[in-house]
DNA sequence: TTGAAAGCGTTACCAG
DNA sequence: CTGGTAACGCTTTCAA
């Protein structure tokens, strides 16, 4: 009962294991078919089937690409963060025929997940490996870097000394289409409300921003455009009092506080401001905000061709690649109120 | 830049390999911690990580569970079917430390997933796979257990020839215990409402009712207790005239047809009629009827712990399990009308 | 056309 | 306590 080996078949068959190995893995050119038929019988009589580690080992390819996220994928992808980059990799890994790994082992009690452990790093299971997440390890990710691991990151995310390979929502240019919609409808002079978040993905916003403001001459006095994430009071009185109209938020919650903060001083959106959000807004409760949408899916998708790509050609420059955002239109923006 | 095996260690350490061998596995317990230092040492400085695919080669074994569906995972997740298996296995994958493979490599154009394609079964990469699936096929099923592969289903399967170890919701208890607590409000007249899928899992529907219809004495006089999945207007007229207060649907559909006939002959439920159904109706719209609800996530983390029980001690006997369910209260059942 | 044999990187058994 | 050495199952070169 125990799993036939290709000696056991090529005894059967009466030829060598080469042969058997020859036909099994489709190297048949010069094979006959007479002998092909008899080993092919074998492997059918004795239900033969090669053994992936074996044939790892040897290879040194998998056809299993690896997806680590450095929290556990399942609870989030409800709340859509993975989810629908898993959709995209998915549905491509299928298409050109790999399998994938969820690499889970590697959970530590405080919920995060290390490549590394005990020095031993699960990845190298699979030919290559899908990194996502918010949460990157920025110091394992260089000591994968320098492994020479192959891998591809979603989300842009620099270390110093490593050039890592990421799929990455263009921020830059969306904040800056979203900003150059705006003055279109006339706007001139904006605010910035600045997270307290301080990743690539932000920086990237506050680029886009901060270049189309200046490319457009528009004005901007707000303490997010000067690099405090501060919404106070204080300012909220002086957005109200001030010729700003159009108000640019990095995240919902910030729009929220926003909205919250001018109704106070009866001020509505999108009568007497407008605003949009650098963030997807998804199906949320409340007002649509105008806002970006970035293409989770695609990008996916594009990771996996680019892991892919460097697999099949270990010699291929890792490169970063850029995704197009949407924006979409919401309720929140309309043209400025008329100034006298 | 190539990876260092253990021969690069031992060479600078000045040790064998099987020094080295033991010191990375953590078989330490007869070399001198000076020995132990120098490898270590020597291990950083090379970045000597281990190969798993000979890892694998030897051990036979990886700390990687399959996860194979018939179709694919996510698209579906959404709809909350394999969702809630996942996440229990994922779960548990994690707090036991093992990896999980998704088998999406065997997609057909079809959109069906098959275990077997050319001869190659990929599932043994894994130590074990849990099968999940509505769309399970019987054949792949049979072959995998004669080829001695380990693995789980979760859901029944019946195969002749074949004893399959699943994790099956205990839908015999579930539709007996639900006819039971419909006579305890003082239904004696019963009809059951039959949808026209064949499945095991709807064999255990009718089981359990049955058995509750004919332990406690009541009485049914429907097609679909006779066997007969029809629900014709001329059912329903009989329905309606008839002495039964209470009908026990397979599914939500049905349910909902039910109610539409109901109407249609000026009767509501749960006034006239009370309607219980065999299947979870989770949060959707409209009325939430009385159901049962299938514990998915605990049946995740369940088929885990049958697989690496088997994984971790081959000679365990393959045993399925049943796992029970909840009956949740909606507004759809009420004490019977009183019949004068 | 076929087959013998040399690895792939590890582990584990046994002599030293 | 240590270090050869023989597998593990497969692929591929090289000779016959």
């Amino acid at each position: 009962m125990k799993a036939p080996r290709q000696a056991d078949v090529a005894r059967l068959a009466g030829v060598s294991q080469s042969a058997v190995s020859r036909v099994v893995s489709g190297d048949i050119d010069r094979i006959p078919e007479e002998t092909q038929e008899r080993i092919r019988a074998a492997v059918k009589e004795l239900g033969y089937v090669p053994n992936a580690a074996a044939r790892n080992l040897r290879n040194k390819r998998n056809r299993l690409l690896g997806v680590h996220t450095f929290e556990s994928v399942f609870p989030h992808a409800r709340e859509d963060f993975y989810f629908e980059f898993l959709l995209g990799i998915e549905e491509r890994a299928e298409e050109i025929g790999y399998d994938l790994v969820l690499f889970t082992s590697t959970g530590t009690s405080d919920g995060r997940r290390r490549i590394y452990r005990d020095g031993t790093n699960r990845l190298n299971l699979a030919d290559g490996t899908v990194l996502l997440g918010a949460a990157t390890d920025r110091e394992e990710l260089a000591r994968l870097w320098h492994d020479g691991y192959l891998f591809v990151h979603i989300g842009r995310r620099e270390v110093a000394g490593a050039e890592i390979p990421c799929i990455i929502p263009d921020y830059v240019s969306a904040a800056d289409s979203l900003v150059a919609s705006l003055a279109e409808r006339g706007h001139r002079h904006f605010a910035y409300l600045r997270s307290g978040i301080e990743q690539e993905a932000y920086a990237d916003r506050r680029a886009g921003y901060r270049n189309a403001i200046e490319r457009l001459g528009l004005h901007d006095r707000s303490p997010g455009y000067r690099g405090e994430p501060e919404l106070t009071e204080e300012w909220l009185d002086e957005l109200a009092a001030g010729p700003e109209t159009a108000v640019v938020a990095e995240n919902i919650g910030l729009a929220e506080q926003l909205r919250t903060g001018l109704a106070a001083r009866g001020l509505s959106i999108p009568a007497d401001v407008s605003v949009a959000v650098l963030e997807g807004s998804g199906d949320e409760p409340g007002h649509r905000w105008d806002c970006l949408v970035i293409p989770r899916k695609e990008i996916g998708r594009i990771a996996i061709d680019a892991l892919v790509a460097r697999v099949e050609n270990p010699d291929a420059e890792p490169v970063s690649q850029l995704v197009a955002c949407d924006l979409v239109a919401g309720e929140t923006v309309a043209a400025p109120r008329v100034e006298e």
